[in-house]
DNA sequence: CCGGTTTGCTAAACCGGTTTTGTAACCAGC
DNA sequence: GCTGGTTACAAAACCGGTTTAGCAAACCGG
């Protein structure tokens, strides 16, 4: 005989109860300066005597604001989560957000549509990663009134955006390796999502493309079109790519991979393969993510800051949200090359790779130059148990 | 002399430029067969013409549902995201969600305030994480009606939840370790948030710690309280607690740790001590974290599966929001022990230990039982290049 | 004591949709 | 020719709040 469904309590419950309008209700909780204060204070009682809370939505649409800000993303989720890359960046997003005082909304494709999912989501903005500009849907979220910035995507002038030297970065990794000697190289590039496209020159996979291809260019040296592949960015696409390149009769003394998941992939690969990292083969990733230092070798690789990056798209989205910057802003970090061990010398001949094969595990002594080699910034490399550098290990240690 | 500003359109525009009524509009995007054809498809029409898109906070409040589920975390985003745990966890999650075409939502506290951040939540359930039952959010929850799953908490009886089975997983790494011939221990545990508290029987951690010491003293071995130490469960703890149990003259020949975090940086510091793992200490983890496997050596770890939690809570979730089961479930998934590089047997001495920090790095053969060692599981261990175990390095290969 | 301001609160409009109820037109059947 | 049932749409109520306009009483200086 009870109370059948106890319905949630609205305003007008508790105003009834309290004596008093809907409105005095709503100031008691909004700007209770505006009551007399034992009035307020009356409210606010009867309020939490039947557990009375501000519908959220309710709220949202006379405010016609959410405080909430979008991350879209043009794959699933569940992909997404386990890029190491994406946590990074989230972890910028995230705290630059609760700093503001924001929530957090993710939009990824629902049923396959992006439209729709954008469509659904309550959101005050949206940053979006890994969109490309030519995105059907970045018109659509224009044409909506929302604002949006667009991190890793040669923005369109008069959009806000985030972008990194990837060019720069690039030219850095590939200069490095030509400056230790290497003239066979293998790129491994991150497929475009949808199969069979190429890579588009003005996404990041291109530009760091040209970074690649100007600086050997400069050297002279001209890259066959067959020592472009790709492959997913994940250490199975980079495995993939090197054991691809390697049947295709490919024997490069250094890889250039477009993001460390790759290099991963390659470096293990190689291994397997039987080449030893670096005396017969280099190679340079591409984003410093954290477990690049802690791998076997620690990764050579391009920096950038990626939590940084999910900080200031927050905040160049939250200064057009709140319109305290009424001009678009284009921002661009910087990269830098961070040297660790996975790079080294060329070897003095062809040869040698074959050679290292053939030999599978006995490591011969003098494969490379040593001086070169400790010259080499060791960085964080021995932080971590899973490194093996630092005294007593890698090549100058007692068991080379 | 344009329009000032462009304001986003709303239904009734469509339907005065359609000449229909406001139902007739809503007819057309909801449920089109209300309507004649040609009707429909021409207020579709004028629609799509003004760019008009049904509101989504309007459309939630009406239909009283967000299609939205809640992730709710008792800690920051900013360091949850970093956490390798939680990113799997998310996956799972997000697969879920994904199928189910629902969009995710985090809740993390707001200026220090869960309650508030729940507050400003426009969600139809939410699924909590590392949030124990006695927290106060979840009272607030329940009278809020809204439909809760509480991930890792010893949940309420009528409370639908997911555990995984603590005790047992920690029973089996220490009855690992004692198989092996150790007596010494040190258990690596993970502080609770609020400083100088206890570690509550009840939790995930007072969980682990009862199978630890349950195992322990079935063998007659009583763990000193000193033998205990907690830190934030991250790398760096796992290096603070290692360096302080040391420092206070502890020579434990094993460590449990209640976190993979926490084992690789007892795995990191132990090196650092210059004692050799396992040969002079051997380490156990929990989680089995992706990373876990690519540390050097591989780490013995209790397995729980992560990802399965995420999608599982999500279905339960989902099961009671939509009032498929009305009765809420408890559900309890398996732990096991993965056996791989980071235990061995006990020193025969005590005293060994203290040898082997005083020769520092010089590694002398012969230190363990061989025998036992090759019988260990390898398991994916040299899968990756950040580990050196296989033929050829560890403790078989010509460098020991 | 009077006109004007301030204080404290309310009634009504509004946010932008969905859903229930209503009604006019058309058609079939007896 | 009237009843009863569809069909196609409209009017109005509603979701649960905020906000604007307004009103009565109290205050206040002259």
């Amino acid at each position: 005989m009870e109370e059948r469904t106890p319905r949630r309590p609205r305003i007008a419950d508790v105003a009834r109860e309290a004596g008093v309008s809907k409105t005095a209700v709503s100031f008691a909780f909004n700007s209770p300066d505006r009551l007399a204060p034992e009035t307020a204070s009356r409210i606010l009682v009867v309020a939490e005597s039947l557990g009375y809370r501000p519908h959220p939505v309710a709220r949202m649409l006379t405010q016609r604001s959410t405080h909430t800000i979008g991350v879209l993303t043009p794959q699933a989720l569940s992909v997404i989560f386990s890029n190491p890359f994406f946590g990074a960046f989230s972890e910028g997003v995230a705290l630059a957000a609760e700093q503001e005082g924001y929530a957090l909304h993710f939009i990824s494709p629902l049923h396959g549509s992006l439209a729709r999912a954008m469509g659904r989501a309550t959101v005050d903005g949206v940053v979006a990663i890994g969109l490309s500009a030519t995105h059907p849907e970045v018109e659509q979220i224009r044409a909506a009134g929302l604002p949006l910035v667009m991190v890793d995507s040669s923005a369109l002038p008069d959009q806000p955006g985030i972008e990194i030297d990837d060019a720069g970065g690039a030219r850095a990794a590939a200069e490095h390796l030509l400056g230790l000697g290497h003239t066979t190289f293998l790129v491994a590039g991150v497929e475009p999502p949808t199969p069979g496209a190429q890579l588009e020159p003005d996404g990041v996979m291109g530009r760091r493309l040209g970074g690649y291809l100007g600086a050997l260019g400069a050297r002279g040296i001209e890259l066959p079109a067959h020592a472009i592949c790709v492959g997913p960015a994940s250490i199975e696409g980079g495995m993939a790519v090197m054991r691809r390149a390697w049947e295709d009769g490919l024997r490069p003394t250094a890889v250039l991979a477009m993001s460390d998941a790759m290099a991963i992939g390659v470096l293990r690969a190689a291994r397997e393969l039987g080449m030893r990292v670096p005396e017969d083969i280099s190679v340079v990733g591409f984003d410093d993510i954290d477990i690049s230092q802690h791998t076997n070798p620690p990764l050579t690789t391009v920096h950038q800051p990626i939590r940084q990056k999910g900080e200031s798209a927050v905040r160049l989205l939250l200064s057009v949200i709140e319109r305290r910057d009424p001009r678009p802003e284009q921002l661009r970090l910087e990269t830098r090359l961070i040297i660790r061990g996975s790079t080294g010398p060329a070897p003095r001949r062809r040869q040698e790779v074959v050679e290292a094969r053939n030999q599978a595990i006995g490591r011969h002594a003098g494969a490379s130059h040593p001086s070169a080699r400790r010259k080499r910034t060791r960085g964080t490399s021995d932080a971590i148990p899973a490194t093996d550098a630092g005294p007593g290990r890698t090549s100058d240690g007692p068991d080379t």
